[in-house]
DNA sequence: AGATTTTGTGCGGGTTCCCGCAAGTTGCGT
DNA sequence: ACGCAACTTGCGGGAACCCGCACAAAATCT
C-alpha cells in the first residue's frame, strides 16, 4: 500500500526510525533503508512512490543534495527531514530547493516519539507541512528580516566565506565593484562586526571580512555542509567561466 | 567495584553505550549517565573513581572542554572518547589537553561492537591507550609534518580564522608584523592556496586569507567546536589585554 | 503619478594585506 | 667550532580592502 524510504547513516537511529514508522503508519507495508544520500537517491528512483524520511548530514552526499535530485525527478515526493540541528544554514538550504506546493517536514531528533509520530502522519497521510518550532523561528527571522538576512546578503556572505575577492564576486554576480563593497557593509552591520576603535592604542583590530565569516559560523548561519555545497557550485562556475 | 560514567547527549547512543559497557565489563557494578559536558563534569567530581566514556560534540560544554576540567582535577582519570568524526581539529584539541602518561582512547561510532568492547577493556582494565586507525593516521601526519602542520602554523591558522589582523596577531603572539606575515606564507603554501595567475584576464582571484580558512574547514583542520574554543580563549585574552 | 525608500555605481583616500629582497638570530648535526 | 637550515625582523611597493560622499535607477508606498 504505502512504501517508506529511510535515509540515515547512523544504524541506531535507522532502526529507531524503522520502528517509529511502522508504529505510526500501519498502512505502510514496506520500509526500505539507505545509509547515505547516494544510495537514498537510487532507492528513491527505483521505488517510485516512496515517501521519505531522512537525515541531513551524511556522507557521501548529504540530505540536502539527495533531496534536490529526488525532488527534481519527482517534485511531489514527500520528505520528512530528521536532523540533530536547526542551523539556519540547513533551513536556508532546504527552503531553496523545496518545489512549489510540495509537502515536507523538519523535525529535530530531540523531539518526542509523539511529535515524530504526528509529523509522519501529517506529512505522509495529510500532505501537510510540519516544521518544528525552533526551525520555524529561523524561517520567520530570515524572511521578516527583523534581525535576519536577505538573500543577497546571504549570497555575499557565502562568497566571502569561499575566499573570493571583491572583484571576483562582482564578476560572478554581475555587479560593479562598489556594489559588492556596499553589500559587504550591510553584512558587517548586521553581523555586528566592526573595528572596536580603541582610540588611543591600536586596539584588538579585526579583519572584518574574515571576522564576518567566523561570526556567521558561530551563529550557525554557515556550517560545513553549506560550505561544501557552495564550494561545489563555485568550481562548477569556474569551469563554465 | 568499578564505576563507569557515560557522557553522551543522544539517548539512543547513551543506552547503547550502557549495554556495551555492562557486557564488556562484568566487573563494573555501577553505570552513571550524563547528557552533556556540564553534567558530566559534576558527576565525575562526585564519583571520584569513575572511568569515563564520552562523546565529543555536545552542548552546552562539549567533550573536550569537559575532559579538560576533569583531567585538571584528577589527571589519572581514564577517558574513552567516542565520536562520529575523526576531524584533525578534534585530535589536536585532545592531544593538547591529555595529561602526562594518562590512559585514554578514541574510537569512532562507526566501529564494530567488538572494537568498542576491546577498547573498553584495554583502557579501563589494562590502562592502555587505544586510538582508532583513522585517528592515528592524523596524529602521525600532524607530528611528522610530512604533509602536516606544525603547532605554530596551526596557531596562526586559528588566529586568522578568528578574524584578527596581522597586527593583532603579532601583539597576541609576541611577534613582529613581518613574522606573522611570513607564517601566513607558509600556511598558504601548505594549504595550497595561491592566486591562479590567470595571466591574461583577471582570473578567479582569491583572497588568500579568507580562502585559507575555508580550505582548512573543508579539510577538517578546523571545525565548529575548535572555533568555539578559540573564540573563548580570544575573548579571555582580550579581557586581560 | 509622485514621493519615498531601497539598491546599484563612481570617485578618492587611508589601511591592511601580499610578498620579494636582504640581513640578523637561533638551533642542530657531524 | 663550523656550517647549514630554519626562523625572525626590517623595508618597500603594488594590490586589495574599508568606507564616506554623492548621484542615478529601480522598486514600493500612498
Amino acid at each position: 500500500m504505502m512504501k517508506v524510504l529511510i535515509v540515515e547513516d547512523d544504524p541506531l537511529h535507522r532502526s529507531y526510525l524503522n520502528e517509529a514508522v511502522r508504529a505510526a503508519l500501519p498502512e505502510c507495508d514496506t520500509v526500505i533503508e539507505a545509509e547515505n544520500g547516494g544510495v537514498g537517491e537510487k532507492l528513491a528512483r527505483e521505488n517510485k512512490s516512496a515517501h521519505i524520511v531522512m537525515d541531513l548530514q551524511m556522507s557521501p552526499r548529504n540530505g540536502i543534495e539527495a533531496a534536490r535530485t529526488i525532488w527534481k525527478e519527482r517534485p511531489d515526493t514527500r520528505i520528512l527531514f530528521w536532523s540533530n540541528y536547526a542551523d539556519e544554514a540547513y533551513v536556508r538550504g532546504i527552503s531553496r530547493i523545496v518545489p512549489e506546493g510540495a509537502a515536507y517536514g523538519y523535525v529535530l531528533k530531540s523531539a518526542s516519539d509523539d511529535r515524530l509520530r504526528l509529523a509522519l502522519r501529517s506529512i505522509f497521510i495529510e500532505s501537510q507541512c510540519v516544521i518544528d518550532r525552533e526551525v520555524r523561528g529561523l524561517q520567520q527571522k530570515s524572511l521578516g528580516h527583523a534581525n535576519g538576512f536577505t538573500d543577497s546578503e546571504y549570497e555575499i556572505l557565502v562568497d566571502i566565506a569561499l575566499g573570493l575577492t571583491d572583484r571576483a564576486i562582482a564578476r560572478r554576480r554581475n555587479l560593479s565593484l562598489r556594489s559588492v563593497q556596499n553589500r559587504l557593509q550591510q553584512l558587517y552591520e548586521k553581523l555586528e562586526v566592526y573595528q572596536p576603535v580603541g582610540e588611543d592604542s591600536e586596539e584588538g583590530r579585526f579583519n572584518l571580512r574574515a571576522r564576518a565569516v567566523t561570526v556567521a559560523f558561530l551563529r550557525k548561519l554557515l556550517n560545513y555542509s553549506s560550505l561544501e555545497r557552495a564550494e561545489a557550485e563555485l568550481s562548477e562556475w569556474l569551469q563554465a567561466r
